[in-house]
DNA sequence: CATTATATAGAACAATTGTTCTGATGTCAA
DNA sequence: TTGACATCAGAACAATTGTTCTATATAATG
């Protein structure tokens, strides 16, 4: 099975007259069909009031991921660099060894970030961007 | 619109021979629909396709959320208010005011949850468990 | 050139968290 | 009633984080 059959296909119909009647028809399928059925099954619910809470639990958290990216542009590079580190659960002292800098110029990117975020604590920050499902990549 | 107008329907259509060729039709319209369409153009993506990415996503939160529940259950009743209320954020010190305890008794709290759930910090419960898109009620 | 932004780093101190102990009290089941 | 568990609480100390400073060096921009 290719990794497009796990892939749902969708035909968007639409009606005639107001946006406001348009509406999806998504063929799921394969892979995603199973554990979709399963996980609806485990929950006592259909696939279709599971897979409408999955969406809109995951649409609230693409609003947040894009708001979060945004301010993410605020910051410098280095900041960047310290607050994806610090969203992977990393200490100070473990980022300025991955850094190969001081854990005191670490100190300085995160207080600099965490004002520019209006944020009060690393802890705030995870908060807010778990919540919005955000981790980063590895390196 | 009533609130069943924003509720995907779905009609379960099952081939004759085996399990592994059942697929599904997802009907969704209403606001979802809207949403998960504004979402997609602001990706550049077809619905589809970010359709199939946050169910994926949603599914492996499911997944660990399932998995995160059954360590809750390994915890005293007032264990696992703590680790609710820790995963909301509060320090111990307003979580003993909450709880109306000592800062010590929820120090003593958390240790005992961290040490059932096989964690080494608060950090750690917080992103294990936010990742798991796991953020309790507020009271 | 002067200013601004960026990256670096330290001192000094407060607050929070984590670790290792000890110990008291109450409940419940074997 | 003894043992196991749950709840509560403290001492003492280490580690981490947060706050407020100062300070140097470099790059870019006006």
């Amino acid at each position: 099975m290719s990794i497009r059959d796990s892939l749902p296909t969708a035909r968007v119909e639409q009606s005639n007259s107001s946006d406001s009647d348009e509406h999806l028809l998504l063929h799921v399928n394969g892979d995603l069909c199973t554990r979709l059925c399963l996980a609806a099954e485990a929950r006592d619910q259909t696939p279709a009031a599971l897979a409408s809470d999955l969406l809109q639990r995951g649409l609230e958290q693409e609003t947040l991921r894009a708001h979060s990216e945004l301010l993410l542009d605020k910051l410098t590079p280095r900041e960047q660099e310290v607050v994806r580190l610090t969203l992977r659960g990393l200490t100070n002292y473990q980022i300025s060894d991955r850094l190969v800098i001081s854990p005191e110029t670490v100190k300085t990117h995160v207080r600099h970030a965490l004002e520019k975020l209006g944020m009060r604590s690393k802890t705030e920050l995870r908060m807010r961007w778990l919540e919005a499902g955000i981790l980063p990549a590895n390196p």
